[in-house]
DNA sequence: TATTGTTATACTCTATAACTATA
DNA sequence: TATAGTTATAGAGTATAACAATA
């Protein structure tokens, strides 16, 4: 039998394995939702920023990509008729997309088939969850998802 | 004064929205991580499964890909002396990937910066941090990281 | 003059299918 | 016959640079 030793790794280090474990399956996750509503992942992280109408430009920004991909990107967006390009009365130089009814209900089965990793999380009592939440915020300086 | 309310909010919502900005955080690091190493990002998640040698084969399933994709991911880490191709004495119809030195040491200059996020942990007591790993722990079914 | 978005170019990733050499 | 790896092909993402329209 083997006797399983009391570890000498810091916690740290095993907590960094826990979260390893975490980011690859949450990875895996994405990567096959995306693919099974046959969407390249690039399309996919796109659809998740559109919460809300964006320009081109904070697309760009947002996706950590040049400005030129994003036209590419949304032009095959667009084929697919789930957003579409319009006008900022504000400044004419500005294009917002903009989710179709089609995209929203896109955009929405690609965040249920994101939920369930959260799953992982049902184990855990109530108690348990406020724990887990109160050591991530204070792990966690104060700084926007994105 | 702005006196934040007890949320109504479900713990488990709570820590998902921790979790994710978790997880955006690390993505970025590693998309800048192997920017910054002139990788591409499938080039970079290659290094890192090359802890030791493998078979094209097996780099392709752990990569998800297809075989084909990991001739060509090879062929541009070897032109760069990273990896070679190895024979495999037991059966001549594999080849192995090996990390030359320069690999090695560009496998570890990716680590090196994939480590920080961890710095993010180091806000919390011993106590604290064995606390997250019991609770991941426990949030974890058994299941290979990978 | 600076900014938004596009186009052109070149390179990489990716899947599929056809091929080879081994088993 | 099946498997490991390659090649050919086509579609998509990405960065860079040059450009038009607008500010």
């Amino acid at each position: 039998m083997v006797t399983r030793q009391p570890t000498i790794e810091s916690p740290a280090v095993e907590v960094q394995e826990l979260l390893r474990t975490l980011f690859g399956r949450q990875r895996r996750r994405f990567l096959i939702a995306a693919a099974e509503l046959d969407l390249h992942p690039a399309q996919a992280g796109t659809l998740l920023q559109l919460s809300s109408p964006l320009p081109m430009n904070e697309l760009a920004s947002r996706l950590g990509c040049d400005n030129s991909n994003v036209t590419g990107l949304i032009d095959r967006l667009e084929a697919r008729k789930v957003v579409t390009r319009q006008p900022e009365s504000h400044d004419r130089r500005i294009k917002l997309v903009v989710l179709t009814a089609a995209g929203h209900r896109l955009r929405r089965e690609l965040l249920d088939r994101l939920r369930q990793p959260l799953d992982d999380l049902a184990g855990l009592s109530e108690a348990e969850q406020r724990q887990l939440r109160d050591l991530l915020r204070r792990a966690l300086p104060d700084e926007p998802a994105h």
